[in-house]
DNA sequence: ATCTATGCCTGGTGGC
DNA sequence: TGCCACCAGGCATAGA
């Protein structure tokens, strides 16, 4: 499952392959995916160059001719390149075809993905750009701006740092291994965390997706960058999907419980909830 | 305004 | 072995 740092090697490695590239034709072959209309979609892109690429939160942004091409890879989205005429497997569902007859092709087993063309200049301030949060590295993201957000969040912070619109690029691991690492419970109501809590948070993010993107990020079933491309940082998990496994710090029984419908692993001694003040 | 439930999807898993 | 119900999970949307 792609996160920010997922995202940013995808990005990296494709640059390689793309960059100044010429899409001559495109077939959608899974009309969800497409935001919008398909049809348009396929219409509009055909004769664009890729002149530059970049991320924000968890989209993949082409900066091509006329448009920006917005990607969303969301659970198992890929991209996987051919040779014009291969066959396309079943997981295919959006074929760009360049000048030389190459084919890069979005791959995506859950049909998850999305995908949707947008006016250039305004790219990031029109939809769904436009709603996220901070990134993880912006100087705005600070204790002022958290304490303000979560202040009238009820909501336990596991679920709180899914939120795109106030930090974009958490996702599910990421998640717990950031409140491991600030020892701060899961389930802790956001409105209830203190300004130093605040701090460790942004402090562990920056440091748990700086070094995953260092490392090519997690690779955890479902994310390859590109074909055979593998991250290395789920050797780093501390706490994330280590089911009957024990704390890294206090070396008791990791816990896994479900928190707003997310599959969560925390340490119940490491990570103990502080009671709502009466 | 905030929060919860549902739908989108399919491969993998566990029960029988 | 085969069949089947169930589940994961980011995010948009509808409803409470």
């Amino acid at each position: 499952m792609p996160e920010k740092p997922e995202v940013i090697t995808v990005c990296k490695t494709l640059e390689k392959q793309i960059l100044g590239k010429k899409i001559v034709d495109c077939h959608v072959y899974w009309d969800n995916i497409i935001v919008g209309k398909t049809n348009e979609f396929e219409e509009k892109i055909k004769g664009q160059t890729i002149e530059a690429m970049t991320t924000r939160g968890k989209w993949l942004v082409f900066f091509l001719s006329q448009d920006a091409l917005l990607i969303h890879l969301r659970m198992e989205g890929r991209f996987y390149f051919r040779k014009m005429g291969e066959e396309r497997s079943k997981h295919e569902h959006v074929v760009f075809v360049f000048e030389n007859q190459e084919e890069m092709r979005f791959h995506d087993v859950r049909k998850f993905g999305k995908m949707m063309l947008v006016p250039k200049q305004d790219v990031f301030s029109l939809r769904p750009l436009n709603e996220l949060g901070y990134e993880f590295d912006d100087p705005m993201l600070t204790e002022e701006y958290l304490l303000d957000k979560w202040q009238k969040k009820r909501l336990p912070i596991k679920s709180v740092l899914l939120d795109q619109s106030i930090i974009a690029g958490i996702g599910n691991i990421y998640d717990d291994e950031i409140l491991f690492l600030s020892h701060i419970s899961p389930f802790q109501r956001a409105n209830t965390l203190t300004r130093e809590e605040a701090t460790l948070i942004i402090k562990n993010t920056r440091i748990v997706l700086e070094k995953a993107i260092q490392m090519g990020g997690t690779t955890i079933k479902s994310f390859e960058s590109s074909e055979g491309v593998h991250g290395l940082f789920q050797n780093e998990l501390a706490i994330h999907g280590r089911k009957n496994g024990i704390c890294p710090v206090c070396g008791n029984r990791i816990e896994v419980t479900k928190i707003g419908g997310r599959g969560t692993y925390y340490c119940p001694f490491c990570q103990i909830e502080k009671k709502e003040a009466a």
